[in-house]
DNA sequence: ATAAGTGCAAATTGTTTGCAATTTT
DNA sequence: AAAATTGCAAACAATTTGCACTTAT
């Protein structure tokens, strides 16, 4: 049994066509952080036949499962990400929409201090910075 | 001339009674993080005359002006806070749902850095920490 | 007077839901 | 066969837009 098929296993979820099919599309490098609407054009496009309902009913229930993450980027739309064990926050390029992940300890730890500051155990947070490419380039450095 | 009218001016905002009103509905200390249809509801509340899209438009263009931040928390609608030029984020309480509004330069500088380091100047950024009570009763310390 | 702003209703956009038909177990 | 899942269309919620009318400058 593959890898996906366990997953949604686990998730007390049935293993169907339609499932797999949008998990391995988050499982493609590029298509981190897509919002339902792109997973259903992109399998429609690949020939799939899958419903825009169906996407986003799976979208809700891997999210629910904790196989995803939500996020709630600026545009109104959710976009999804497969979930990892590591945290990271977001820095999303408003030149070329490029998202980046990054994690940093120090900011991390601040977090903490602050809210203990204020009598509260931190249960989670999200961190997006927003800006513009200096040269208008959009080099990132490990942008695609 | 009020405060008002000259941050409407200012805006190239001409001084009309909708904008007055919501203006100064976002100066009332309870309406911080307030949504367009609660604005819209309180001013209908109140006796104003007054039409929802107009609550939106304004917003937007408040928004534009810098008058205001929108904020997207989760639940898919947008709140509206009146911008002061001091920068701060938000920590809330998941217990009591305070809001408390905190600025941490440690935390302001890594974020510059770590969008430099990728190509990016900052335009802006979104930082909400939430978190639990330590000890459940919700003695925040600045808490109302 | 003229350009900007308003209210209303209709249109959009992103997302959810009811239900009959179809799969997975 | 039973229970879960799907697709479709209709329903929704948040927000935007077209347009004739009103208001601030």
């Amino acid at each position: 049994m593959t890898d996906e098929n366990l997953a949604l296993k686990k998730a007390g979820l049935k293993v169907t066509l339609p499932r797999i099919k949008i998990l391995e599309m988050l499982q493609v490098p590029t298509n981190q952080h897509i919002s339902a609407e792109d997973v259903y054009k992109k399998l429609i496009d690949q020939g799939e036949e899958i419903g825009l309902a169906t996407v986003y009913r799976v979208l809700n229930q891997f999210d629910d499962a904790g196989i995803v993450t939500r996020h709630h980027f600026e545009g109104g739309k959710s976009v999804f990400e497969l979930a990892s064990q590591d945290h990271h926050d977001h820095l999303v390029c408003l030149d070329c929409g490029k998202v980046i992940e990054f994690s940093d300890d120090v900011i991390e730890q601040r977090q903490h201090e602050i809210a203990k500051k204020h009598n509260i155990t931190l249960t989670n947070h999200s961190l997006y910075l927003y800006g513009r490419s200096v040269d208008g380039q959009c080099d990132h450095g490990d942008c695609d």
